[in-house]
DNA sequence: ACTATTTCCTGGATGC
DNA sequence: TGCATCCAGGAAATAG
């Protein structure tokens, strides 16, 4: 489950490695649902295209190309265009030699000018591929990471919904997702089902330094290496250690040791320690 | 305009 | 051992 701190550390992973090489040709697979794009229009865009920059945008990796003008032998950085990935639940995107083995589910390989190859594997299909030119990417909600303290309140003050449903809605904050919602909810002292409308405003300052804090931490370990989870160097994170609740059913708080519940809410599972949250 | 529920998808875990 | 069933969840689609 890819969320912020994955997507980051995969992105400057593939920053690492890629930028600056030329995606030479695309092979992509037939059949294949993960595309926003038609097919076509994507290996039009990426063929001949040197990689500028890899960034994260919420949990979208966006890749920033420079196109060769037709008939120039010079990139030239318009028209602009961009490569934008999801990773969905267990989207990877790997750098690896063009002699590797090609791993079941892989849905695009980006032969680089390098000799490497950029592939994106993704068994559960949840992923998305697109390409996005003209107008610049947007992710659909405002970044979590340095967001204004302030409009954070004001984002989730009017919602009838549960917070912890609230922090899954890409189109307030961006990036949070099961994972980091729930530890946040408890760093905060705040149970998941309560309504976002129903936080103090004191609350909300407790929730978004919670969520600074969460957030910062993980991308320092690497992210949470759940289901296989690793970066595009095939490197894991290590923040699954410090999960103080998500996957913590029945095991003691390690605050005040009362067993973790587990409930649902919105369809996903929400744990939290039902005396350290209110 | 909101909010809640269903759907997509496959590997791994569980149960008999 | 083998086969069926359930479960995980991001976000779009659908329903209310």
């Amino acid at each position: 489950m890819p969320e912020l701190p994955e997507v980051e550390t995969t992105a400057r992973s593939l920053q690492r490695q890629v930028a600056g090489d030329v995606i030479e040709s695309v092979w992509i697979a037939n059949k294949n649902n993960l595309l926003k794009s038609p097919a076509e229009e994507i290996a039009r865009t990426l063929e001949g295209a040197r990689i500028e920059c890899v960034r994260r945008m919420g949990k979208h990796i966006v890749i920033d190309l420079a196109r060769r003008r037709a008939g120039a032998g010079c990139h030239v950085p318009a028209p602009q265009a961009q490569w934008v990935v999801h990773l969905g639940m267990t989207g990877r995107l790997l750098v690896c030699d063009a002699a590797a083995v090609r791993a079941k589910h892989t849905h695009l390989v980006a032969q680089l000018a390098s000799g490497r190859e950029l592939r994106f594997i993704d068994p559960r299909r949840f992923g998305k591929l697109q390409v996005v030119s003209g107008a610049p990417f947007r992710a659909p909600g405002s970044e979590p990471i340095g967001a204004d303290r302030a409009a954070f309140a004001k984002l989730f003050k009017p919602r009838q919904t549960p917070i912890k449903s609230a922090l899954l809605n890409q189109k307030l904050l961006s990036g949070i997702g099961n994972i980091y919602a729930d530890e946040s909810l408890f760093r905060a002292a705040i149970r998941p089902r309560r309504r976002a409308a129903s936080l103090t405003r004191a609350e909300f300052m407790r929730l978004y330094d919670a969520i600074q804090q969460v957030l910062a931490e993980a991308i320092a370990a690497g992210g949470s290496s759940i289901s296989d989870y690793v970066d595009a160097a095939g490197a894991a994170g290590f923040f699954q250690l410090h999960h103080r609740v998500y996957g913590r059913e029945g095991q003691p708080c390690l605050v005040c040791k009362t067993p973790i519940k587990r409930v649902v809410i919105a369809g996903r599972s929400s744990h939290y320690c039902p005396r350290c949250q209110k």
